[in-house]
DNA sequence: AAGGTAAGGTCAACCCTGTTGGCATAAGAG
DNA sequence: CTCTTATGCCAACAGGGTTGACCTTACCTT
């Protein structure tokens, strides 16, 4: 590596870009958010994103090891965001469900982005500063640490898995206007009943259905299950 | 499009290629998976499959309309392979769980090609089979249509969801031999207890539970899910 | 069996991508 | 005020998807 990146912390000369922005990981992390809104999920790369900034696209290089780097903290950035539309009010049933649609919201608000990042594990501050909370909402509960773990396991798992296939779909819909539930009916509804009896019976509520998440089932479904753990462990 | 694809069922003419292989989208498709095994998610490149089957990259458009229309019949042919895997016994709740571990499994058996399909609804024949069993499997166990459909609907995205997320790492592993395990322990383990008091308390834990799958856990969830509505249908 | 049609393989070229080494310049330390 | 060096810029590289033109040969028709 030639060009070691600078934390951010230990950045001192604020030097202004040829168009008289001056850069920072912040500014970058908001312009390539905005880069994917527009231009799609594949639409972010280091040429488009310099021109964005007013800067040349070797410049990223000086702030992030990479455009992987990049993705991360592009990543890291929807996670802090979903800790920051929140906030805890002591029922652990009530403090779970929103974080989990805190994060699940989070992402879907940016769903190019949510696309990129969803099914990674960035290991970076922000991600842990939730990974923190989820596990102290479970022990506050009454939770013994092997059943936390697990519990936290699966809804953290289950979150960013659904944040990223909603965000697939959502993405896509308004890259390529195809319209999902169009898809939805003009795909299922023409299956011939002989071949396909259940879908063809059920044609019109899977089209009613399919274009909305399923993550709030998922998520009630899991917090049920929490419930029994915390009822038997209380005991 | 200057190349107007031919779909598989019209192909006539069978021309060899100049090493002498007979192309096929089947042929295709399995020597995509091979150079996804070999080469990483990211390694399927028009002129490296080219290569492998030892025809100009060029060729693929007469097959595919592109690589993105290649990574969906991809996808396809692992849903495919799930459900060969399977055979239904007449018990809902044995048959379900079967049939999403297939689809699980089937999808993690090739991580590098999961990464890149499971997000994605292809629409192609063999998922709409895949959907068309499991409404029957559910229908077949007494629930009402509108049930019926809620279930499905979570248990599918669930399904490809995890599969996408479980994937990632799995692939992640294989590529960059950094070991995931080794990640969490050399990350979360170290976070001071002031800061993470919860993380700290339960390093161990989850450096032993994190490497896994929480899709076991999430699909027994729903499979209780549903047997209490099958019971409540049944009064 | 001969001939015509066009499917399908090949080639060269297009513009895109991430990334890097060398260079220029100005910010901030002393 | 000077010096160091962080930081922005430029040019270039290898490799990506995709396409239009070309050629060859498998197959259908006669």
């Amino acid at each position: 590596m030639a060009k070691p990146v600078v934390r951010e912390a230990a950045r001192r000369r604020r030097r202004p870009t040829r168009s008289g922005t001056v850069l920072s990981e912040e500014i970058i992390v908001g312009t390539a958010l905005r880069v994917l809104r527009e231009h799609g999920s594949t639409g972010l790369t280091a040429r488009r994103l310099g021109a964005a900034l007013g800067a040349d696209p070797s410049t990223l290089y000086r702030y992030f090891a990479g455009m992987d780097d990049l993705t991360r903290a592009i990543g890291d950035e929807l996670m802090g965001r979903a800790l920051e539309g929140w906030t805890a009010t002591g029922d652990w049933r009530a403090d779970l469900r929103a974080l989990g649609r805190a994060i699940h919201a989070s992402y879907l608000a940016h769903p190019q982005a949510a696309v990129l990042t969803a099914s990674r594990v960035t290991g970076r501050p922000r991600e842990i500063a939730v990974d923190e909370t989820i596990l102290g909402i479970l022990r506050g509960a009454g939770l013994a640490d092997a059943v936390a773990v697990g519990v936290y396991h699966a809804f953290i798992d289950q979150s960013l898995a659904f944040a990223a296939l909603d965000a697939g779909s959502l993405a896509l819909t308004e890259e390529a206007r195809t319209g999902d539930e169009e898809m939805w009916r003009s795909t299922y509804a023409r299956l011939p009943a002989e071949s396909h009896p259940n879908i063809a019976a059920t044609a019109e509520l899977l089209a009613r259905r399919m274009p909305h998440s399923a993550y709030p089932m998922a998520l009630e479904m899991l917090l049920d299950h929490a419930a029994a753990r915390v009822a038997r462990s209380g005991t």
